[in-house]
RNA sequence: GCUCUCGUGGCGGAACUGGCAUACGCGCGUGGCUUAGGACCACGUCCCGCAAGGGUUAGAGGUUCAAAUCCUCUCGAGAGCACCA
């Protein structure tokens, strides 16, 4: 890209107002000539000029709107609005064309909602903890606090140059440790209400770096590093019991408008399923079954949906991992090979587990039998690891007649199939003495990180009282500086090698006790932070505590639900959900007013490289806004993001693009030029422009509500061509309507030239009211009449609007070009009103 | 494999409720601006045809006076879930 590009055009552009007539004149051309289009210049000004002023400031207490200053689309006085964008992880590679493309939008829509006399509060933060800045620490040795401090101010510095209209007087970052004790009191209110456990779990385990990768770091099962195969290994590790709110989070969406795909993952990925569980006596398999009497030794319950095909269960299937295994070893004929089969499976990750296709392996435990309780058959049991210990019961009954996958697996073993026909639910639970039950995909959330940059967990252990939270006059829990950020040998977080910070006295019993070392996962602090832009400054100066938490509710009740979020398409199941379930908490504890944190949702689409590939780092295929932010200005750069494709689609960034937005503000800035001149006022508008301008203003308002911010900028080009095309004339008024409807997309050009009007006052043009269409002015009197032979188009005439079939007939047929299509009378007429006439021959 | 979304010029895309397909922008072409040009201005730009006219929304069929839009199948792309009983 070229430097010289804007200087060019406006050059002569300068040449042509001021030189070719009046020659003399030149020398005083600095004098009345405005400058030319200089998006850096003007940007700048505006942008300090807004922060100076304070403008884009929410008001916890807003002062009541002036008479007569709202449109007749204005709201009534003081009615808030909440819009927010998921808060960005601070990179040190800066901002991407993803940030972009949903802040532009959401700060059109924010502009737009001020304008409208809205109370609009439009915050920015940093989701900072994270294992980029931490890799980058172990690395370099860099704290990840001064390293996060770098990137924040980089990416503040990047978001300020687009002119987005954040408050930034309510900046949050959740590394700051007046942030995290917020962090740290909820989860301590989790821990209190039992809702947080420790278990062992199984971790992805890098054998050759020794540490516990996060799923982020296994690449297709291998160690993201060193490529090493990635094995599952068990840890204790703290879990969030989300479940206990599965039901919950299903209801609330019913009361909110997501985005029909965004709620149907988020179903998904709590999958709800309804069925029974049915028990099966276990039997040794040499004893006589005669006539149902043989002793049962166990009972194993297994979870089905489908209960009425219990007929046609001609086996039974354990997850590996069972419990009752080791239960019944004594009775396993061959025990050996069953251990050997069930330590093959430990060793593979989830994702051999299911990507060796459709092959299904297993073994069957010789010795024992089943009986179906429906047909009183003794059956086989097996164990395969196409049956997941985590859902249901672990256990399947195995219906190969019914099941796609149980038949896979009868056909690999030689197991019956057999069609046996099928009973009710009801029926099949009378039979079985089986209960409905319901399911969940959901599993509990995996709390723990043994990572340094992250929350620490503010739990202690003693060997007396057990796990003791941190008591509340004691938060934070602060991050201690630590030598090395990597993880030990043997896993742990490297806050374990710190034995002053890890030694300290159980709060209960004063004895001496350990503090958790584990930290918490990068969800947490986003969990909340849309509660933690309408805290006071109190809340983060003073003591963490009850009373302090509950001074803040007025705001909280003020503010929440967030009218509108928007955030990527990745986020919509982990973070939504765990922000959902952390408000669903707070509420049923009173900590919240309001239920659903989040009342609509929307996620943009991805924007991709030029040739429709993925942007990233490593193709270097990576465009950076800055850069057409320095050649054509933040306006070009915001016009074009938003027009280049309809918000919610993947679009395909193209550097020319940017071009096509930069024409368009220069043809605005010559008319905003020209419309400023003494010269050039005019007392009316042609009646064209006056049409078009309120169809536009229409169009605009319309656009922006339903995020189709590419016919938006669409509509406003072609207005703009109407006027260069056809040289219209406009009044410093209309002139102002445009420029009003524009500014929420291209906020700097807008004020500047609003600055040059007659008819401009003291406000800015961001803060006044958002113009309205006049509906008579938008009628049109005429239409174009399509008239159709045969359902073929053969001619169109302007007639006014509300005339009759019988005219329309009349009108078609005085046509010379219809003639020749039509002999006689017609066989059959369609007439759709003001649009179209068809003759059927 | 299953679920969802989608397929329109050289490219990004527009088309309300089934009613003139290709708006707007990029790119490209021709000409102008007595130098140059990823600048600006004018005109042109789906295909066949001198024209009248005909054809065209991934492909094939269907419903309808009328289909990019509704239905069926095939092909292709993207996203999500990936053995959830």
């Amino acid at each position: 890209m070229r430097n010289a590009f804007s200087e060019l055009r406006s050059e002569k552009y300068e040449l042509r107002a001021a030189g070719i007539y009046f020659p003399y004149f030149i020398i005083l051309i600095p004098y009345f000539i405005p400058m030319n289009y200089d998006p850096q210049k003007i940007e700048k000004k505006w942008q300090k000029k807004w922060t100076a002023e304070k403008v884009f400031e929410a008001k916890d207490d807003p002062p009541r709107r002036l008479e007569g200053r709202g449109s007749d689309l204005a709201p009534q006085a003081s009615e808030k609005y909440y819009a927010l964008v998921e808060f960005p992880y601070p990179s040190g590679a800066g901002m991407h064309m993803g940030h972009l493309r949903s802040y532009t939008a959401f700060d059109v829509l924010a502009r737009k909602r001020r304008m409208e006399g809205y109370n609009v509060l439009f915050p920015m933060g940093w989701d900072a903890f994270g294992l980029p800045t931490e890799n980058y620490a172990i690395k370099t040795g860099i704290p990840p606090q001064t390293a996060t401090k770098q990137n924040t101010t980089n990416f503040r510095k990047q978001l300020q140059s687009l002119g987005y209209s954040f408050d930034w007087s309510r900046e949050v970052n959740t590394t700051d440790p007046q942030y995290y004790k917020w962090t740290q009191w909820i989860f301590l209110q989790l821990f209190k209400a039992g809702l947080a456990y420790k278990a062992r779990v199984n971790i992805n385990w890098c054998p050759k770096d020794k540490i516990g990768l996060a799923n982020e770091e296994v690449i297709s099962g291998k160690c993201e590093r060193c490529g090493t195969a990635v094995e599952q290994r068990e840890k204790e590790q703290w879990m969030l019991k989300i479940t206990a709110y599965a039901d919950k989070l299903l209801e609330g969406l019913k009361e909110v408008e997501y985005l029909p795909e965004i709620k149907a993952q988020q179903e998904n990925w709590i999958g709800r399923s309804e069925g029974a569980e049915i028990e099966f006596p276990l039997v040794i398999a040499s004893l006589p079954a005669s006539g149902g009497r043989s002793v049962a030794i166990q009972l194993i319950k297994v979870f089905t949906t489908r209960p009425d095909t219990i007929s046609g269960a001609t086996y039974l299937v354990l997850a590996p991992e069972h419990s009752i295994i080791e239960k019944i070893k004594l009775q396993i004929a061959n025990y050996k090979e069953v251990q050997e089969y069930i330590a093959e499976t430990k060793l593979k990750s989830d994702l051999d587990r299911s990507s060796e296709g459709k092959a299904k392996t297993g073994v069957e435990l010789k010795g024992i039998k089943v009986i179906n309780p429906a047909t009183k058959e003794k059956i086989p049991v097996w164990i395969g690891d196409y049956v997941l210990v985590a859902y249901g019961t672990g256990a399947i009954m195995a219906v190969p007649q019914h099941d796609e996958r149980d038949r896979a697996f009868a056909e690999t073993f030689k197991l019956p199939i057999v069609d046996k026909p099928l009973i009710s639910f009801d029926e099949a639970l009378a039979i079985t003495g089986g209960k409905k039950t319901v399911t969940y995909k959901l599993r509990d959330w995996v709390f723990s990180r043994q990572r340094y940059w992250g929350e620490p967990i503010p739990l202690i252990n003693c060997a007396k009282c057990g796990w003791v939270a941190v008591p509340e006059k004691d938060l934070p829990v602060k991050l201690p500086k630590v030598e090395k950020y990597q993880p030990t040998d043997n896993g742990e977080s490297p806050l374990s090698t710190m034995t002053k910070w890890v030694n300290t006295k159980c709060p209960q019993c004063k004895g001496p006790a350990k503090r958790e070392t584990d930290t918490m996962p990068n969800w947490a602090g986003s969990s909340w932070y849309y509660m933690a832009y309408l805290l006071s400054p109190n809340a983060f100066k003073n003591p963490v505590s009850l009373a302090t938490w509950n001074l803040e509710l007025d705001k909280l009740s003020y503010w929440l639900p967030v009218d509108w979020y928007n955030g990527g398409m990745e986020h919509v199941t982990l973070h939504l959900l765990y922000s959902r379930f952390w408000n669903l908490f707070l509420y049923d504890q009173g900590l919240v007013p309001v239920k659903e944190p989040y009342q609509k949702r929307t996620a943009q689409g991805t924007i991709l490289a030029s040739d429709g590939a993925k942007m990233s780092k490593s193709v270097g295929n990576i465009v950076n806004p800055d850069d057409f932010v320095k050649e054509f200005g933040a306006d070009a750069l915001r016009l074009y993001i938003l027009f280049i494709a309809p918000f919610n689609q993947a679009a395909a960034w193209d550097n020319h693009g940017v071009l096509g937005t930069a024409r368009f503000l220069e043809k605005i800035w010559k008319i905003g030029i020209h419309v400023g001149t003494s010269e050039a006022r005019v007392s009316t508008s042609d009646t064209k422009v006056v049409r078009l301008l309120h169809k536009t203003i229409k169009k605009v308002s319309e656009d922006i509500e339903s995020m189709s911010f590419n016919t938006a900028v669409s509509a406003m080009m072609i207005f703009i061509n109407q006027i260069t095309n056809y040289k219209l004339q406009i009044t410093n008024e209309d002139w102002q309507k445009f420029l009003k409807i524009l500014s929420p997309f291209a906020p700097h050009i807008t004020e500047e030239l609003n600055s040059l009007l007659a008819t401009r006052d003291s406000l800015l043009l961001c803060q006044q009211p958002w113009p309205s269409f006049d509906p008579s002015l938008i009628i049109e009197h005429t239409f174009d009449l399509i008239i159709q032979v045969n359902g073929r188009v053969r001619g169109t005439i302007q007639a006014q609007k509300g005339i009759t079939q019988a005219e329309a007939i009349e009108l078609a047929l005085l046509q010379e070009s219809i003639k020749k299509w039509v002999s006689g009378a017609p066989k059959k007429v369609i007439f759709v009103p003001d649009r179209l006439i068809n003759l059927i021959i």
